[in-house]
DNA sequence: TCAATTCATGCAAAGCTTTGCGGAAAGCTT
DNA sequence: AAGCTTTCCGCAAAGCTTTGCATGAATTGA
């Protein structure tokens, strides 16, 4: 039960020399000599040296690790983000460290703080879908710790941030249903504070105007984006006394949601009503009929994410958010 | 652009104590006068004081953290595990790392390096399905580094495990595909080196016996997991002469694969083809038709595997398996 | 042969925390 | 008043690495 990682001081002694000389020696300083330098490398390499990263990190104040907050770990966009964050991360030899919000707004901020507190060189988060006030953010930003958030955002002039063309997104997809031929578009969004919500919401509107369609304000439903919460908005729809013959959902949890309840209605998807999500490649062709869907590419948005935080970490730039433009894939759930 | 983190020397400095008073007094040691207890918790408390965890991890030789390594990030099988594994390690006071193998041994290799680097106190793995040779698994065993595996797990002498009951799961299947009418019952399995594929087959078999069905070879074929070549595999299996009037893939994705070559060749399901998955509660009600499927209790494996861990990490108890009961959720996608 | 370089290596501090041990001051007893 | 016990606190080491400065030896030039 020996100890577990040999220390350059094991290498030392083993050697006779002293420790400095085999630090200077493993990073080729040019005061040591080539005999004892080739020595020192062979033994460390037989060892199995590697430094000790928790010294490291003392010494030189840095942790190599990022502190990512999402509203929930399970859900295939945000595990997809993550993914594209990690990838870029293991490149720069950082790790990420994963904190779950579970979209509670106290949960955020217990997170940032035990991140911070396993001293995380900076965080990027993507904020709960309960998060109005932003003030923990802003303290980020006074305290000077690197933060960088994708998706929900908040404070564009403070944080960096990286997002989709929300509202253009969302004209597409009005313009999309009027193309093939549904009317009564409605729209179910999630939490007023969010951002998506809103910038979403601007975009249908818009879209609604330049299809030169009535706005109907009972055609905009609210969710808290839950599966279930989604279905009851959708019954709520079709039992108005006008009902939608296409509806588009903020998510792609929303649209499954969504679609469930006009089936359980005896509806027909697309005859019936049109639907349309926010989603990702994968669940949209598993589904019956196969989701219309704005493709979100959640694994560059993660990759972007990561890049955007890295050059924050390293230089001081003015913030700036990056909006990466979606596409709309059509698939049977919206061609009537 | 001050330090980030106060230390216990900048509490000591600002009330002309030393940093051993500071320290004691934080935890409650008798050595120190009420007063000045008093008095330093108070600044602590202001100052925002918490111990520096690198500096903690170089004293105590730990670092909190484990690390994980699975086969993907992306689907919900790895994430709610995940998820149920961070739950638990949150409440000890653990952070996780994760590390990605995408189903590649090499990559698996290196993560294990990688994460032994970062010196975590232990790892959890969940095999890639490339992985045959299990040298490098029993290395961390023979040096002393906890590893729980789950799932996907070998050498169940060596290393403590979690599983489902597989053999048993895949008899139920058989029995309930009997029981429903179908006869010619098809299994589509993942890499034949995997412990769930052979495992899988054995209940297959075993289920087709008692039910009294003749094996027929033909009717069990393989894929790597992917959708695609799941796919492949379903069409396989459509083209033999007598083809299968049921199927079932051994997991989520390959299920969908199923599906979606049955619906390719304009056959019904279950009419024609009854289909049952190995996988979660989520997708299987999204699908359609409804997925009749082993609930995999994902959530809870990860929280069992985390309990495992932790259990092995604190003291030297032989290597256990736990085997997790599933259950077999009827839906519509098997009722002829 | 002595002084002056050059070359190779070691010392020690810093980064932060815990803890055994020793020390000083105060209070008590006789 | 001297000695003893409490009470309270600081020193220093360990855990690991990096790096400026110092030291020692060896080599060169005069």
């Amino acid at each position: 039960m020996g100890k577990r990682h040999v220390s350059l001081k094991d290498l030392a002694k083993e050697l006779n020399v002293s420790i400095s000389t085999v630090s200077r020696a493993l990073k080729d300083h040019p005061d040591i000599s080539n005999a004892l330098r080739t020595k020192i490398k062979k033994l460390a390499a037989e060892r199995n040296y590697s430094p000790n990263p928790l010294a490291m990190g003392l010494l030189k104040q840095a942790t190599r690790m990022i502190g990512i907050i999402v509203p929930d770990l399970v859900s295939h966009f945000y595990s997809s983000i993550i993914s594209g964050i990690e990838s870029v991360a293991a490149d720069k030899g950082y790790f990420v460290v994963i904190a779950n919000s579970n979209e509670r707004y106290e949960k955020e901020k217990e997170s940032i703080e035990n991140l911070l507190k396993a001293r995380v060189e900076g965080l990027i988060v993507c904020m709960s879908c309960e998060t109005s006030d932003t003030a923990h953010f802003r303290q980020l930003v006074q305290k000077g710790i690197p933060l960088v958030m994708f998706d929900r955002v908040c404070l564009p002039n403070l944080i960096p941030a990286v997002v989709a063309d929300n509202a253009e997104a969302s004209q597409k997809i009005i313009q999309h249903f009027y193309d093939r031929g549904y009317r009564r578009i409605a729209y179910v969004s999630g939490p007023e504070q969010m951002n998506i919500s809103q910038e979403r919401l601007l975009g249908y509107r818009a879209g609604l105007k330049a299809c030169s369609l009535e706005p109907d304000p009972a055609l905009v439903e609210f969710c808290d984006l839950s599966f279930e919460s989604a279905k009851a908005a959708m019954k709520r729809l079709l039992q108005l006394a006008n009902p939608p013959d296409a509806v588009y959902g903020i998510n792609d949890t929303v649209a499954f949601g969504l679609m469930n309840a006009i089936k359980e209605a005896g509806l027909r998807i697309p005859e019936d009503t049109g639907v349309v999500g926010f989603t990702d490649e994968f669940h949209s062709t598993v589904v019956s009929p196969p989701l219309t869907s704005i493709t979100h590419p959640t694994f560059e948005m993660g990759q972007k994410t990561a890049e955007l935080f890295f050059k924050h970490l390293n230089s001081d730039v003015p913030p700036e958010t990056i909006v990466l433009k979606t596409q709309l894939i059509e698939r049977l759930s919206s061609s009537k």
